[in-house]
RNA sequence: GUCCAUGUAGCUCAGCUGGAUAGAGCACACGCCUCCUAAGCGUGGGGUCGGAGGUUCAAAUCCUCUCAUGGACGCCA
C-alpha cells in the first residue's frame, strides 16, 4: 500500500494545484521539529522563486486549500514558508488496520522480481572463523533477508575458500604425521576409508602449525607447494583426502554459521570455479581480451575517467599459476551458467575493494557476464576494539568467533539471573538469544562501511540503542498480549481506533512509516536503517507503554484497540528483527 | 607520492539527493515502581558539525583549498 508520506504528498499536490501552483511542489517530508508538526513541506519556499511570491503568501494559499482534507487534520503556514501538518487521527488508525491486514504490512513488494546472488560468509576451509569473519556474515545475512523481504529471489552463497595452498599444507602435514595412511601410498588399489582420518578439533590446529612450519622450513613448503598442485591436477589420494577435509569442515562451519543465524542457500567455494579456469583463459587469449605483460596474463582495465592508475587484473602469473582475480571471474561464468542473475552483490572488506574494481572491468569488457547482469560491491569497515585497534584478543591474538559468542552469552546469562528468577535452561536459552541480538545489532546499526567499535560492555548493557532494549520491549509486548489472551481469549486485530492521547497518537505515526524504512533500507542495502528504525519505535512504543494503562483500561473498546496495536506493532518488530538475523525470546 | 574513505557533545554513533532551535545513547546531576517486566520512563547541564573560503533566501549537508587519521595502490587472499 501506498507510503504515508506519498499519501500526504498527493494531498499536497492536489493543493498546490487548486491554489494555482505547480504540483511537483506539493511533497511532504518527514519533521524535523516534531514539537510542532508530524510531516511537513518545504516546497512554498522552493516555489518563492519561481513565481516571484514571497513563500509565506504561498505556504498561506496552499494551506487555505488543504482545509477539509480527510488525511491532513490540520495544515499551518509558518515564517519563512514551511507547511505544518498534522495528520488524522481517524485516517491513521484507518491506515494501520489496513497494514495489519495485509500479507507484508503494507509494503509493496517490488512487481518485477529479480534474482540475486549474495557472496558473503567467505569462510576459509579448515580454519577456525574468527571475528574477521563476523562482518561479512552479519551484513550479508541481513542484507539478504532484506532483498529477500522486498520480493527478489535471493540465492546466499557462502563462498569458500576451499582450494589452493592451504589445503596442500594440510595434507602435507597429515603425511608426516600420519605416512601410513594409504591416501600416501601410490600404488594402493582399493577403496579409500570412509571414516575422516582426523576430527574437526586435529584440523584447525594442523593448519596453523603447518602453516608456521612452513615459514621456517623450505623443504616443507615446497612439498606442500606440490602438494597442492598434485591436488589441483587430480590426484587420487589428494582428492580423496580434500573431501574428507570439506566434509568435516563444512559440518563444522554449517553449525557455527547457524549458531549466528545465518543460513547459506548455496555452500560453493572457490574449488567449484577451477573447472572454468582453462577455457576461460584460453578464450580470453584468443579473443584478444587478455595479453602477457611482465610474463604475466593480464586484462587491462583502465578507463578514460580514471582518477588514478587502476592496475590491471591478473589472471595468471608468470609461473602460470591462477589467481584470486582468476577464481573470481570464473566464479561469474559459473554463475551465469547456472542462475542467470540480474545481479550479483559482494559483501566482502572494503579493503578489497580495488580487486573488485577490476574483477568487475574485467567481466565486463570480456563479456563474462551479460551487460545487464549488475555486480555490486557492498564493502565494509574494521571491527576494532575499544582502542580504536583491530579487534584481537587480550594476548594480542585473533579471536576466534566462538569464544567472542561465548563471552557475550555468558554476560547476557549473568544478567538474566540477576534479574530474573528462572531455571538454568531457559536462562541459558535466553542468553543465546540475547547475546546474538546484542553482537548483530552493535554491528548492523553502525553504517557497514565504517570502521566501528565492537565494545562489549556497551552492546551487552540493553540500555540505550542496543539489541537487548529492542527485544526487551518486544518481550514487554508479549507479556501484555498474553496476560489479555488468559483473561479475555484471543486477540483481534485490525481494529485500532482513533488516538486519544499524544503518546498513543506518536506510536502509530511510527507504525505507520515501517513500508517507507523498509524500502530505503531496500534501496541503500542498509541495514542500520532498520536499527534505526526499529529504535524509534522501542521508543515511541515504551512512551506510550509509561503512560497508558493497557490492561487495566476499562472501556473495552478502547482497550481492544490497544492491544489490536500492540499486536501489529509486535508484528512490525518481528519482522523487522527477522531482517536483522535474529529473534526475540518470550521473555526476558 | 597518487587515489579513496573518515573527522559531528567527554565517549560511541545518527543526520549528509540543502530547510526552522544539529539529534540519540553512554557517562554526569536529579525525579518516577500499592500499577501490564525499573533491562523502563521523564528532567537538566554539555556543540567553533576538523579549519578556511565559496555557491544559496537557507549549508553539518553542495564546490574549492587545507589539516588530521585510516586504507588501497601487478605476480597474497
Amino acid at each position: 500500500m501506498k507510503k504515508l508520506a506519498d499519501i500526504l504528498s498527493l494531498e499536497l499536490e492536489t493543493a498546490f494545484k487548486a491554489a494555482g501552483y505547480e504540483a511537483k511542489y506539493g511533497k511532504a517530508v518527514l519533521s524535523n521539529r516534531p514539537d510542532l508538526c508530524e510531516y511537513q513541506c518545504n516546497g512554498a519556499m522552493a516555489a518563492a522563486k519561481a513565481y516571484k511570491k514571497a513563500p509565506f503568501m504561498i505556504a498561506d494559499d496552499v494551506a487555505e486549500k488543504l482545509k477539509g482534507s480527510r488525511v491532513i487534520r490540520e495544515a499551518e503556514s509558518v515564517k519563512p514558508g514551511f507547511i505544518n501538518i498534522k495528520v488524522d487521527a481517524a485516517f491513521a488508525a484507518e491506515y494501520l488496520n489496513k497494514m495489519s491486514g495485509e500479507e507484508c504490512l503494507g509494503y509493496e513488494k517490488t512487481e518485477q522480481p529479480k534474482t540475486i546472488i549474495i557472496d558473503y560468509g567467505g569462510a576459509n576451509v579448515a580454519k577456525p572463523l574468527h571475528v574477521g569473519h563476523l562482518r561479512t556474515a552479519i551484513i550479508g545475512e541481513s542484507v539478504k533477508r532484506i532483498v529477500r523481504f522486498a520480493g527478489d529471489k535471493v540465492i546466499g552463497d557462502v563462498h569458500l575458500g576451499d582450494w589452493g595452498y592451504q589445503m596442500g599444507l594440510i595434507i602435507t602435514e597429515l603425511q608426516k604425521r600420519k605416512p601410513e595412511l594409504p591416501y600416501f601410498d601410490e600404488a594402493f588399489e582399493g577403496e579409500y576409508p570412509e571414516e575422516p582420518p582426523f576430527t574437526i578439533d586435529e584440523l584447525e590446529e594442523i593448519y596453523p602449525t603447518a602453516s608456521a612450519y612452513a615459514k621456517e622450513h623450505e623443504d616443507y613448503k615446497e612439498k606442500a607447494l606440490h602438494t597442492t598442485y598434485l591436488l589441483q591436477n587430480g590426484h587420487k589420494g589428494c582428492t580423496a583426502l580434500w573431501n574428507h577435509i570439506m566434509r568435516v569442515s563444512v559440518a563444522d562451519l554449517r553449525k557455527n554459521y547457524k549458531s549466528l543465524n545465518v543460513e547459506f542457500d548455496l555452500w560453493k567455494g572457490e574449488s567449484d570455479a577451477q573447472p572454468y579456469i582453462p577455457e576461460m583463459v584460453e578464450y580470453l587469449k584468443n579473443e584478444g581480451y587478455a595479453h602477457y605483460d611482465d610474463g604475466a596474463l593480464v586484462i587491462d582495465v583502465k578507463e578514460e575517467t580514471d582518477t588514478k592508475e587502476i592496475p590491471p587484473c591478473m589472471i595468471l602469473k608468470s609461473d602460470g599459476a591462477s589467481l584470486y582475480g582468476t577464481t573470481d571471474l570464473a566464479t561469474l561464468i559459473e554463475r551465469e551458467k547456472l542462475y542467470r542473475p540480474d545481479e550479483i552483490i559482494y559483501v566482502v572488506d572494503k579493503r578489497q575493494e580495488l580487486h573488485f574494481v577490476q574483477v568487475f572491468r574485467s567481466a565486463r569488457k570480456a563479456h563474462i557476464v551479460r551487460d545487464e547482469t549488475k555486480l555490486q560491491f557492498i564493502g565494509f569497515g574494521t571491527m576494532n576494539g575499544k582502542d580504536g585497534k583491530p579487534f584481537k584478543t587480550r594476548e594480542g591474538g585473533v579471536m576466534r568467533l566462538e569464544s567472542l559468542i561465548s563471552d557475550i552469552e555468558e554476560r547476557m546469562y549473568g544478567k538474566i539471573m540477576e534479574n530474573r528468577a528462572i531455571s538454568e535452561e531457559e536462562a541459558r536459552n535466553t542468553a543465546k538469544i540475547v547475546g546474538l541480538s546484542a553482537i548483530k545489532y552493535g554491528d548492523l546499526s553502525n553504517q557497514a562501511s565504517k570502521d566501528y567499535v565492537f565494545d562489549v560492555d556497551r552492546f551487552t548493557s540493553a540500555e540505550g540503542n542496543t539489541g537487548p532494549y529492542i527485544l526487551y520491549t518486544i518481550v514487554r509486548i508479549k507479556s501484555i498480549l498474553n496476560k489479555y489472551k488468559e483473561a479475555k481469549g484471543e486477540p483481534a486485530k485490525g481494529i485500532v481506533k482513533a488516538a486519544q492521547s499524544a503518546s498513543e497518537k506518536a506510536l502509530m505515526l511510527e507504525l505507520a512509516k515501517f513500508n517507507e524504512a523498509i524500502e530505503i533500507a531496500y534501496v541503500e542495502k542498509a541495514p542500520h536503517k532498520i536499527c534505526a528504525y526499529v529504535y524509534e519505535l522501542a521508543n515511541a512504543f515504551n512512551r506510550f507503554y509509561h503512560e497508558t494503562k493497557i490492561l487495566a483500561e476499562e472501556n473495552e473498546e478502547r482497550q481492544a484497540s490497544f492491544i489490536s496495536m500492540l499486536l501489529l506493532t509486535k508484528e512490525v518488530f518481528e519482522t523487522c528483527i527477522d531482517m536483522l538475523g535474529f529473534e526475540a525470546p518470550e521473555r526476558m
